[in-house]
DNA sequence: GGGAATGATTCCCT
DNA sequence: AGGGAATCATTCCC
């Protein structure tokens, strides 16, 4: 009873719902008794040490069954989360790391994390992709693959092992601290706190680990991307596509950056690549082409007919589908154009490749605006028939657009005219290179 | 194996 | 910055 008495004095201002009225508490005005009170509390706490582990034991049972004990260590609850721990918390919170996305949005971009095949596989093609070649290179890809996996797997392994080890940790601390609960004042809040503080130490442990994978896919990646600087050829289907849009825009073959980057799409050669590089994969196509064609027109003249004669093909199929589309729907726009944008078929110089085929000439660029319709697919039909469009009544031809300095430029606005007739062999004439 | 073809690089120019 | 020209280095093809 003495005891008992000595705890509803300790308790001062506290009601039995354990909430706090005011601390600390003169209870009827002498502060002596009270610093004897809570003397002698001190004392009986220190004697503790001093008596037998039973009679502590006994003590300590006593104290956990008494009826006061959750009031009284709700309010120290209270009490310990005004004081300092509360301050620690808030600065614990911890924003989203843009770093530690970085390292996740970079793992997952390199296959290490996310899905088990989609990833690696996409990392794989995306580098495959990069040199634009195909299947010869399997055992170089299979390498790197093998050793992509082989960092997947070890970064996995450690992930798991950070993890379980993470959640060992997390619960003993937990079963420790509501063990000790029972003894000394542990709000549930706290427990999640320190909780917390586990999860963030450990998962700064796995920042640790994402980094060096990082590192060790970087080092991988680069050593992979170097063996393939040495030269490969495109794959037929690129090379195919390119000379395609070359030959379509034989008198101004030079792709604006956005047309360049829908061909490297078109052949897949990727962006990763074109970044690695002073100027892009396209570009050098394109440059060497240029030059190569203007030095030796001739030889290339076989190659021009092929898909001059290619375009032809799909030019007609592209007029039919205009025609039909005109029948069926109101005037629109037309869309036939030459350089800049990424048209194919259907657009610029193709006509005048085929021109070369059947020995007719069309203007090497025919300004679209105020364009009917109509006209266009008049035009566009007359085109690939294979006469010139009369309408226009400017019936100018550059072969190549190439002009008498073996320059392209000045053939976008051709001032000069050629000889009407120049047959199959158009195509490569003005070559005083 | 050797020449042709071809992609990349470098230097220079505009 | 982008292109031309020369050149290198590698791959392709006979």
């Amino acid at each position: 009873m003495e005891e008992q008495s000595h705890l509803m004095q300790t308790l001062g201002g506290v009601t039995l719902a354990g909430h706090l009225v005011a601390l600390p508490v003169p209870h009827d005005g002498s502060d002596a008794r009270n610093k004897q009170d809570i003397g002698d509390i001190l004392h009986q706490i220190m004697t503790i040490t001093d008596q037998s582990l039973d009679e502590a034991q006994a003590k300590k049972h006593g104290l956990s069954c008494h009826r006061m004990k959750p009031a009284l260590f709700s309010v120290l609850c209270e009490i310990k989360e005004k004081t300092g721990l509360s301050i620690r918390g808030s600065q614990d919170e911890d924003p989203s790391d843009p770093q530690l996305m970085r390292l996740d949005n970079m793992l997952l971009a390199e296959g290490v994390s996310g899905p088990e095949k989609g990833g690696g596989a996409a990392a794989v093609a995306a580098a495959t992709a990069a040199v634009g070649v195909g299947a010869d290179n399997a055992i170089e890809h299979s390498d790197y693959r093998a050793k992509l996996s082989q960092i997947r797997q070890i970064y996995h392994t450690e992930l798991e092992k950070y993890e379980q080890a993470c959640n060992e940790f997390t619960t003993h601390v937990m079963n420790l601290l509501r063990e000790q609960s029972r003894t000394r004042p542990i709000s549930p809040k706290e427990i999640e706190r320190m909780v917390n503080i586990i999860h963030r130490k450990f998962s700064s442990i796995q920042m640790q680990l994402k980094q060096s994978t990082c590192e060790a896919v970087m080092i991988l990646r680069s050593r992979f991307l170097d063996a393939r600087r040495k030269r490969r050829n495109f794959s037929k289907q690129a090379t195919e596509i390119l000379n395609e849009y070359f030959y379509s825009h034989l008198s101004n073959p030079y792709p604006s950056e956005e047309a360049k980057e829908e061909l490297a799409k078109k052949c897949a050669i990727t962006v990763s690549w074109k970044l690695m590089k002073k100027r892009t994969v396209v570009s050098n196509w394109f440059g060497n082409k240029r030059i190569r064609y203007k030095k030796n027109i001739g030889k290339f003249q076989e190659e021009a007919n092929l898909y001059a004669a290619k375009t032809a093909v799909t030019a007609t199929q592209a007029v039919a589908a205009a025609v039909q589309n005109s029948q069926t729907n109101s005037p629109a726009t037309p869309s036939s154009g030459s350089s800049g944008s990424y048209s194919l078929p259907g657009s610029g110089d193709m006509f005048m490749s085929m021109s070369g085929l059947n020995g007719s000439y069309q203007p090497a660029h025919v300004p679209n605006t105020g364009q009917t319709q109509g006209d266009s697919i008049r035009h566009a039909i007359g085109q690939s028939l294979g006469y010139s469009d009369g309408l226009r009544g400017n019936p100018l031809y550059s072969p190549h657009g190439l002009n008498g300095n073996g320059g392209w430029h000045d053939a976008v606005t051709p001032s000069s005219v050629t000889s009407p007739i120049e047959g199959a062999n158009s195509v490569h004439s003005d070559t005083s290179n």
